[in-house]
DNA sequence: GGAATAGTCAACCAAATTGTTGAATATGGG
DNA sequence: CCCATATTCAACAATTTGGTTGACTATTCC
């Protein structure tokens, strides 16, 4: 399934790419937040927050529900589940050792123009 | 550590807000590769792509070695670790059935005013 | 030396992002 | 009804982004 739809993963990735919006998703993990609570720990506009509500609902990354003149928003995990499958095909990168060795003889090999016959 | 460097977070998830510089990081996932390399599948100049080699550079996420007249470029998997580490905090929420199950109550909960007492 | 190759840099442009303010909408409570 | 609360919307400005083209630098090859 490697990357067949990148569309979605744009707009995840992009929301994860600022401060705020990572921010107002930690909050939103210890639950329902409306728009005023989320936008609260920020010095900026109510309108400016909201926007950022906005971008995070537009990745699908949390939903909202009206309830009278609030907007309760709840955290949405199924886009954090596929961008963390998508950096999880880079995990053997970083976690097995021999994987790493295996990377730097492949990279020594590109620097040795001829190997040299594999022994002999 | 919750979030206690959003810089680099900011530049890695910024990186990865793009199919052109997730492909990029896909193609350096088998090896080594040059500039060129990397620009070849994508239907815009080299200069375009030169720039994004440079964003995933300064996101650290590849380094860049000279080698004569040609630019080679691997894969750093520091912050793809990093980001798929603040991802995982987020894991619960779309793993486990029982934390799925708490979140619907609390979200029922916060729907029914007066929980009404926790039995009896 | 001279030409082709690999890549960056600078200037420019269009579109998107992020913030602001002021007005509009809708709900809730005396 | 009137007023405060919660939030969005529209218009605007500053900045960033992502692309183009043309010139420039460095290296390799003959």
């Amino acid at each position: 399934m490697v990357e067949s739809n990148p569309a979605p993963l744009d707009a995840v990735f992009h929301a994860l790419g600022d401060a705020t919006r990572r921010r107002m998703l930690r909050d939103l993990a210890g639950g329902e937040r409306s728009v005023g609570q989320l936008a609260e720990p920020f010095a900026m506009s109510l309108a400016a927050a909201s926007k950022h509500v906005k971008a995070l609902e537009n990745a699908g990354l949390i939903r909202r529900e009206v309830r009278g003149r609030t907007h309760l928003c709840r955290l949405e995990p199924g886009p954090l589940a596929s961008a963390h499958e998508w950096l999880g095909f880079y995990e053997h990168f970083w976690t097995s050792r021999l994987d790493e060795l295996e990377r730097l003889l492949r990279e020594a090999d590109s620097k040795t123009p001829p190997p040299r016959g594999d022994d002999r």
